[in-house]
DNA sequence: CCCGTTGTTGTACGATCGTTCAACAAGATC
DNA sequence: GATCTTGTTGAACGATCGTACAACAACGGG
């Protein structure tokens, strides 16, 4: 459905086979260390997405980057370090989606709203690579504490601009907090299911439960 | 919050020492296959809970249960086996957690919807084993397929009760698809966050939110 | 009390894991 | 074109993985 729309690219290396060049066949090819860097991440998100988190090893992600594995640890320090950068990486991916879906949205604060919480629902952030590197990360909050102060850093800052979008809708401060958890918890969960059974429903019926769902949350109460 | 409430006991294996007997002392005990099965699936469970998917290795379950490593290939037959019975077995808990609710509940559609989805917030369903099963298991999706139809089918099956609840509330049968969907969404969402982030808030307050969430859903549209 | 059944142990094996490091080479600098 | 910097390789290393298997022993039936 939402299928490679994250990431697309295969592999990064030239073929190491000779070509139509009569003289020496470079054995690789230098990069930039930064690029080098994001070329990793992203085929450690492949792999994350193809094989799960065991299947992360240092060499099949060396393989899907075309390069040695040695690599990894001259870039990284080692593997740990390598997936914590991935989910960072995307991470930022996210956050910068859903500012250029803010900056693209007019002014109307409810129109905003909506915007950020269907933007959960499309490429890039439904993607099956972006929720395998999450998976992932999420088998990690119990194991390593420093996993875990990242999740609720995230989790607040995410918390805390839905606060932010729906006070401009005019929702009383006192149910500010429990009508932002709602609404991360009913787009945490369709933006989960959406991924992992994509056949149950679609994007656009997900859009509609959110948008209903903000309607019962902006509408003044009945008692 | 609610640690250890779905499994207590640290390691099933007696005391090898020798103690007052003054005879031989046995170095194990037997055990029924289903009784040893079960106690290499809870083990199973509290390794995925404290080390995750990474650290459930067959040693580690082994040594959690208090036996040998070579008794799961015994009685499993290998630890990928043990993993999915893991799976299972916390899924008939939580089924089985559910019918007890629903036949401890009144008559009342809608308190019987309430007990339903509310019974997610509580001890044994919200537990940290219980999650990071879970999402091993989420992880797994994306690898093997007899995993992932495993999953539709259980997601299948939780909104279909929720559908007949729904309807015995009288939501309109064009509405119960879309409306089991959301509250399965915000459901799965809320428990997620509630044993991710268990400061972050309560379950009587994940059960407010939730409660909101069906008078919005049984409340007859605006429009 | 002996004996058969079988749950259990512990070792052994090959495969794969993450990491290290000396040697190599691609590209920039002068 | 010589030289330097450093990104890159590939072969090691020890540790740990899952599994297989022969020997052992606990418990029930004779």
């Amino acid at each position: 459905m939402t299928d490679a729309t994250f990431l697309a690219r295969a592999a990064d290396a030239p073929e190491p086979a000779a070509d139509g060049n009569p003289g020496r066949t470079p054995t690789y090819t230098r990069a930039e260390p930064d690029a080098r860097r994001l070329s990793l991440i992203e085929a450690c998100a492949r792999v994350l997405a193809r094989s799960g988190s065991s299947g992360a090893s240092v060499r099949a992600i060396a393989q899907e980057a075309g390069v040695s594995a040695g690599l990894i640890g001259h870039h990284f320090g080692g593997v740990d370090a390598l997936v914590a950068a991935t989910y960072a990486h995307i991470d930022a991916t996210v956050t910068a989606t859903l500012d250029d879906v803010l900056a693209q949205a007019g002014a109307a604060p409810r129109a905003r709203l909506e915007a950020f919480v269907t933007a959960s629902f499309a490429a890039p952030i439904a993607d099956p690579a972006l929720l395998a590197t999450w998976i992932a990360f999420w088998g990690l909050v119990g194991a390593r504490t420093d996993i875990a102060r990242q999740h609720d850093e995230q989790y607040a800052g995410y918390r805390a601009r839905l606060e932010a979008l729906l006070a401009d809708c005019g929702v009383a401060a006192g149910q500010l907090r429990l009508s932002a958890i709602a609404i991360a918890a009913l787009v945490d969960g369709l933006w989960l299911e959406l991924c992992l059974s994509p056949g149950c429903f679609s994007a656009a019926e997900a859009g509609a439960i959110a948008r209903r769902h903000i309607d019962a949350l902006t509408s003044p109460d009945r008692e």
